[in-house]
RNA sequence: GGUCGCGUGGCCGAGUGGCUAGGCACAGCUCUGCAAAAGCUGCUACUGCGGUUCGAAUCCGCACGCGACCUCCA
C-alpha cells in the first residue's frame, strides 16, 4: 500500500541557529550525548523535561532507522556549590552534611534519579558513564590541552587559557558571546588570583585538605574541572566528532562553550555537528530550579503533596503536558494544564482502546489515513514537533470514535473504516504514542483482580435487574456509590462496562 | 549593564506572509429513564503604536511587559 515517508529529519542546530536537514555522520549509525544529572541531590520535574525531551529523540531517530548510540552521563563529581564554598566540591558538602561517604550520596541519589526515569518511562542509554570512573582518560586531555599551549598549571591547578583560545578559534560561537563583552562583564575575581584571565576555567582543579573527593594528578592531588567530563566520555565513546550533543538551555554557557573550547584545544576537532537545547520549565513563569526552591519530586507529584499542587497527577499524565508544548519553548506549569492534559491522555487511551476493538470493512487503506499517517511523520521531522503530532493523533480519535459501532450516539458508527485502515491506525498509533512518545497505559492503580471484576459484574447485573423493573432509584444508587468509589459505570450499545474513574 | 528569547481566544499551547492547529473549559443539540462516554455545532485570538505589502499573529522599527543566560543548574 501507499508508503510513508519517514525521512528526512529536521532539526533545529542551536550553533546555527537554523533548522537542518540531519544527515548522520556515518548512517546508520547516530552518535547522541545527553548531559545527564550531578547525582548530590533529587531530580525535579525540570530536570525531567529535559531527559523526556531527548528520550523522545532518542526513540525517534530509531524508529526512524537509525541505529543509534545514546550516551548519557552521571556527574558524580567535581562541581562548585558557590563563592562562600569555593574550593570544595559540592558533594562532599552534601557528604558532611549528612554524615555519609561521598560515594555512598552519589550511589543514593544515581539510584534515585534512575527510578524516576523509570517512573517516567524513560528508556535506558546505550552507556551511562560516571565521571569518576573517567579520571585518567579526563587527566589525559588536560595533559593534551597543555601540550598544545592552551592550558597552564597554577599552584595545582589547572586553567584553560581563554584569550589565547579565543585569538584563534571562535570562543562564544554557540552561546553568541562575545569575548570583549565577557571580559567587560566580569565579576570581582576574588579568590581567582590564580587565574591569567576571569574567563579562564578549570580544567583540573587542586584539592584542599578537607576535601573528600580528591585523585593524584601530574598537578597534585585535585579532581577534574567542571566541563571535562561531558568532552573526554563524549569523545571515548562517540569518537572526536559525533552527530547531536543535547541538554538543558541553562548548559549552553559555559558548559557547552567550554566543551566545544576544550576538544578543539585538545584534539584540534570540533566536537558536535548539531547542538540541541531543550527549554526550561517555568513555574508562574519562572524557572523550575533547586535554587528557586520551586521544584517538587516525582513523589510529591504523584502524591500531590506539595503547596503548588492541587493534587496528585500520575506520571503519565505529566510525560504528556509535556509533549503537548515543543521542547524549544519554555513551558509553564499549573494545575489546570495538568488537569487538561490529563483529560486529554484519558481521551486518548480510551480511542486506542476502542481502536482494539474496531473490526472495520473491505477495502483498502483510505487516503484520509494514509493523509493522517503522513502528517504524524511530517511533524514529527520537523524539529521534532510533538505537539502538532499530537494534534494530528487526536484528529484520528475523532475518526476512531465515529466509526465506534459500540457508541450510542445516532451518527456514531456511520464513518466507515475499513479493516486495512483498523490495522494501519492501530499501528501509527502504538507507534507515536507508545513507541514514540513513550507513554503507557496507566497500571490500574486499584488492585484489578478477577475477584474485582466478578464483584463488578455482580453489581452490573443487579443494576440491570433494577432498571428491568424501573427501579431507578436503586439503579442511580449503585452507579453514584461506585463513583463514589472511584468506578464508573456506562450504558453502552453493546452492554454495561465498568472502568476506574 | 551585556547576550538571547518570549508576549496568541476563559486556560494550556501550535503556527513565520494569504487558507479553521489541537487539548481543556463553557453553551446548545444528538443519543439516553437519568448519567457517563461519544458525535455535531458555537465560542475565531494573536501586548501597544507605527511601517513594508494587494494582504501580517507571521517581516521591520519603537514602546511596554516577562523570562533565560552572563555563577552550580536540565
Amino acid at each position: 500500500m501507499s508508503s510513508i515517508k519517514k525521512l528526512p529529519f529536521h532539526l533545529t542546530n542551536t550553533l546555527t541557529r537554523k533548522k537542518e536537514e540531519f544527515v548522520p555522520l556515518n548512517p546508520p549509525h547516530v552518535g547522541l550525548y545527553v548531559c545527564g544529572p550531578t547525582v548530590y541531590s533529587d531530580v525535579h520535574l525540570g530536570n525531567v523535561r529535559s531527559f523526556t525531551t531527548f528520550d523522545v529523540l532518542y526513540r525517534w531517530l530509531m524508529h526512524i532507522g537509525y541505529k543509534v548510540r545514546y550516551v548519557r552521563n552521571i556527574t558524580d563529581v567535581g562541581h562548585l556549590v558557590d563563592d562562600i564554598d569555593a574550593g570544595e566540591d559540592k558533594i562532599a558538602k552534601r557528604a558532611r552534611l549528612e554524615q555519609l561517604e561521598p560515594m555512598e550520596i552519589v550511589q543514593k541519589y544515581t539510584n534515585g534519579f534512575h527510578d524516576v526515569m523509570r517512573l517516567f518511562n524513560l528508556r535506558n542509554p546505550s552507556i551511562e558513564p560516571t565521571a569518576t570512573a573517567h579520571l585518567i582518560e579526563q587527566i589525559q586531555m588536560v595533559e593534551r590541552i597543555i601540550a598544545n599551549g592552551y592550558a597552564y598549571e597554577a599552584n595545582g591547578s589547572v586553567y584553560f587559557d581563554v584569550p589565547k583560545f579565543a585569538a584563534k578559534y571562535n570562543y562564544g560561537e554557540l552561546s553568541g558571546r562575545k569575548i570583549d563583552e565577557l571580559l567587560s562583564n566580569t565579576r570581582d575575581t576574588e579568590g581567582q588570583e590564580e587565574k591569567r584571565s576571569p574567563l579562564d576555567f578549570a580544567i583540573w582543579k587542586k584539592a584542599e585538605a578537607m576535601h573528600l573527593m580528591k585523585w593524584p594528578s601530574p598537578w597534585g592531588e585535585g579532581f577534574p574541572g567542571w566541563h571535562l567530563e561531558c568532552s573526554v566520555m563524549s569523545t571515548k565513546y562517540l569518537g572526536q566528532t559525533f552527530d547531536i550533543h543535547g541538554g538543558g538551555m541553562d548548559l549552553k554557557f559555559p558548559h557547552h562553550e567550554c566543551e566545544i573550547a576544550q576538544s578543539i584545544a585538545a584534539d584540534g576537532t570540533t566536537p558536535v555537528r548539531y547542538w540541541m537545547h531543550g527549554n526550561m520549565l517555568t513555574v508562574n513563569g519562572r524557572k523550575m530550579a533547586k535554587s528557586e526552591g520551586n521544584g517538587f519530586t516525582p513523589e510529591e507529584l504523584l502524591t500531590g503533596n506539595h503547596k503548588l499542587l492541587e493534587r496528585g497527577y500520575s506520571a503519565m499524565t505529566v510525560r504528556f503536558f509535556m509533549l503537548q508544548s515543543h521542547y524549544a519553548s519554555t513551558l509553564d506549569f499549573s494545575n489546570a494544564a495538568m488537569q487538561a492534559s490529563e483529560k486529554g491522555l484519558e481521551k486518548m487511551l480510551a480511542a486506542v482502546a476502542t481502536l482494539d476493538k474496531l473490526k472495520g470493512g473491505s477495502g483498502d487503506v483510505s487516503p484520509e489515513v494514509a493523509a493522517l499517517e503522513q502528517a504524524c511523520y511530517d511533524a514529527m521531522n520537523d524539529d521534532m514537533n510533538t505537539p502538532i503530532m499530537i494534534a494530528h493523533l487526536f484528529d484520528g480519535v475523532r475518526t476512531i470514535n465515529s466509526a465506534n459501532p459500540a457508541s450510542s450516539a445516532g451518527q456514531a458508527g456511520k464513518l466507515a473504516l475499513s479493516g486495512a485502515d483498523v490495522e494501519r491506525l492501530k499501528t501509527l498509533f502504538n507507534a507515536m504514542l507508545f513507541e514514540v512518545l513513550g507513554l503507557r497505559k496507566e497500571e490500574e492503580v486499584v488492585g484489578n483482580s478477577e475477584a474485582l471484576d466478578g464483584v463488578m459484574q455482580l453489581m452490573i447485573a443487579m443494576r440491570a435487574e433494577a432498571k428491568a423493573t424501573k427501579n431507578f432509584a436503586l439503579s442511580d444508587k449503585i452507579r453514584d456509590q461506585l463513583v463514589a468509589l472511584g468506578i464508573t459505570i456506562k450504558d453502552t450499545k453493546d452492554g454495561t462496562v465498568w472502568e476506574h474513574a
